[in-house]
DNA sequence: CAACAATGTCAATAAGGTTGACGCAAAAAG
DNA sequence: CTTTTTGCGTCAACCTTATTGACATTGTTG
């Protein structure tokens, strides 16, 4: 049975062509998308996982260590080497939080934030492209479908509920 | 100057806070995408690599080595170790091609398509529970932005061209 | 036959991830 | 004021997935 039969004389079968065609778009389109920084990061002896925690480190400066262990959901020992290096090369730097001193917040140094501006660049250049000509509601599909996939919304949306109880506190 | 000072001051802020959101997005939900097939892949000793394998074999089977290092980019080396693996547990299974000895044609074996179709499903289920209840320009929105975030069109779309041409030369 | 092509394999290496155990300083609880 | 808990760093050992380079084998082709 060729795919052109099964295709007209199964539903079914269009279902699942669906599907594997969301499912490899995502392969491929997630691939490049990370393989833009990559190239940027290489340059520097650096990885994706430095990348990761440069990212999450811009986006709420201050956050401390157990934070971060819980937005990348790696173990202690991955995060520590990841982040040795980037203070190391001094792009990350850490300080004891006042109200309490057990707690290290993370900044990025200028050279971080250079860095980490850099990166953003390349994705903000590549996803910009590809929105370019969509209709708004392109966009907006593009978003909820991802937003619907993400299993632990809390997580997805700790971060708003943290900065703004941190904002609180401080 | 507050997150909200700077919201408000300037739209490039805002566009920042979209572009990070986008990306954010997409790195979590990635992250659960297959973070759902790895857990059923490490339950049989197998890793994210063989299931990339055995899923660009079962979307085109008789497809031969070379063509699945054009698609999954990886060295030949990576790709031998995980297609040993295959074959030894007889998920998969290999024949010279008739046209061309060389051409080592790679199939599914029954347990590797028993296995290859659980994990689709598991991804199918995230799909199909990420889609509902969205209008059908949502899910197009979110099919177009993909594709317009690939790089090399012609890698995405080869495996369509290269059914047909396959299916014209046998 | 000689040259080239497709594949497999060997060795060495690197990045990034894991678990478990332990130490230390600071905070919280008693 | 002790004791316990918490947050963090680190040591050791290990796994998976990727890399490059060299080489052998088999089969096709000029």
């Amino acid at each position: 049975m060729s795919e052109f039969q099964r295709a007209t004389a199964s539903p079914l079968f269009l279902r699942d062509a669906e599907l594997r065609r969301s499912i490899e778009l995502l392969y491929f389109a997630y691939r490049d998308f990370v393989g833009e920084a990559d190239r940027l990061l290489n340059a520097q002896g650096l990885g994706r996982a430095h990348h990761r925690a440069l990212y999450f480190i811009a986006r709420q400066e201050g956050l401390h260590v157990g934070a971060l262990l819980e937005i990348l959901q790696i173990s202690k020992q991955s995060l520590a080497r990841v982040l040795r290096q980037l203070l190391d090369q001094e792009l990350v730097r850490q300080e004891a939080k006042s109200s309490d001193r057990r707690r290290r917040q993370l900044y990025l140094t200028d050279s971080g934030r250079d860095l980490e501006r850099q990166l953003v660049a390349a994705q903000k250049h590549l996803l910009g492209r590809a929105y370019k000509g969509l209709a708004p509601e392109a966009i907006k599909g593009f978003h909820q479908v991802l937003i619907n996939m993400i299993q632990d919304k809390t997580q997805a949306y700790r971060y708003d509920a943290a900065q703004a109880h941190d904002a609180a506190q401080e």
